[in-house]
DNA sequence: AACGCGTGGGC
DNA sequence: TGCCCAAGCGT
């Protein structure tokens, strides 16, 4: 099976590190994370916010987000709701609750400071192995190779590694340890992710565009194309439900806040949607006269798949329905169409609301770009 | 260790 | 269209 990566091939692969650091610096991205010289906080905000999502919705939502939260404290001090509100959209929302703590962490651990210390930065709220070596390295030129799915793939091709997942491992940051070196380690940490990014792309790499061509052995055993092997895609659920779209006076829609825990934890949505795969259909909200709306929206979860129709009531009187003061931790409310931008809304949130009628402006962005 | 957790873009 | 995938983490 797989052979344990050689000490001559580990020896030749570090004695081009110079070409890969030519290669990355010739051709650096004008990416907005990047600074000269990095803000640790920025670079740790774009970290986790690049945790599984792609960098050019990162570029485009990372300038509002650090605008807004421009230090741990300022953060800290915006409370998780507003965090969850600038994370609508992104996805995996864990993430922004996570955030919000390790924001309080660095407050309350490091004095309001990111630390350099890969182990305490692997000790906050949200930061594993990937973000701890990245801030690490890039923010504070700390020696070590953070292995994210882009420098696993690199790996498993640049070692031929045929029975290695090409997905972070134990084995494979040891690898990456053993390749790293002290100088430059914050544009190598980086040369490596661009190269599996841009060059040693999952399908069809461009192996002429590569500095290490000549010392990759899956190139030289022609495996660059079968390397590494597919993963086994799981399962994915299909659920049924209806949500309910309940209107007050023109102006008020009632809503639901989300248990923290699960899917879309935290998040405002509307009744009815599933709050897990296996939960079963919830009655309406309210015993009003419900008509459906024609259509069906369909939104697709990594393990699920939703199609919702959509019940829609129009109730009258201000004495049934009064806009909530405040927004609860949880539980059903009514709440002013026009402030919806203040909410942490899912897309699919947003989807339901535009298939019954109501477009929502983006949540928790900063008012204007200009 | 395997699974749960969003979303949008590329082809 | 449907499928693949993305600068992972927590449990």
């Amino acid at each position: 099976m797989t052979a344990a990566p050689s000490a001559d091939q580990i020896a030749r692969v570090r004695a081009h590190l110079p070409a890969l650091l030519a290669w990355y610096r010739g051709r650096r991205r004008d990416l907005p994370w990047r600074a000269a010289p990095p803000d640790p906080w920025a670079v740790l905000l774009s970290e986790i916010m690049l945790q599984q999502t792609t960098a050019p919705v990162v570029a485009a939502r990372f300038p509002d987000m650090l605008a807004r939260f421009p230090t741990p404290q300022a953060m800290a001090e915006a409370g998780e709701d507003a965090v969850l509100a600038a994370w609508s959209g992104l996805g995996y929302y864990r993430r922004a609750r996570a955030l919000f703590a390790c924001a309080r962490a660095i407050l309350e651990r490091h004095g309001g400071r990111v630390p350099d210390d890969p182990q305490a930065l692997a000790a906050l709220p949200g930061v594993g192995p990937y973000t701890a070596a990245a801030v690490a390295a890039i923010a504070f030129g700390r020696p070590v190779v953070p292995v994210d799915g882009n420098v696993a793939r690199v790996l498993v091709r640049l070692f031929a590694l045929g029975g290695e997942p090409a997905r972070p491992s134990p084995r494979l940051r040891e690898l990456a340890a053993r390749v790293a070196r002290a100088e430059d380690a914050g544009d190598l940490a980086q040369a490596w992710i661009e190269l599996g990014a841009l060059v040693c792309r999952p399908r069809r790499p461009l192996c002429g565009d590569c500095p290490l061509e000549q010392v990759c052995l899956a190139r030289a055993r022609g495996l660059e194309d079968r390397l590494p092997a597919p993963a086994p895609r799981p399962e994915r659920r299909l659920v049924h439900a209806s949500a309910f779209l309940a209107l007050a006076d023109g102006d008020l829609v009632l809503l639901r806040r989300r248990p923290r825990g699960g899917l879309l934890g935290g998040l405002v949505d509307l009744p009815g949607v599933p709050l897990a795969p296996d939960a079963g259909p919830e009655p309406p909200p309210l015993a009003v006269d419900w008509r459906p709306v024609p259509g069906e929206v369909r939104h697709v979860f990594t393990h699920l798949e939703m199609r919702l129709r959509l019940e829609r009531a129009v109730v009258d009187g201000p004495e049934t329905a009064r806009p909530a003061p405040e927004l609860p931790a949880a539980g059903l409310f009514w709440w002013p169409i026009a402030e919806l931008a203040a909410l942490p809304l899912a897309s699919l949130t947003r989807r339901l609301l535009a298939h019954g009628g109501i477009v929502p402006p983006p949540s928790g962005r900063q008012a204007s770009a200009r």
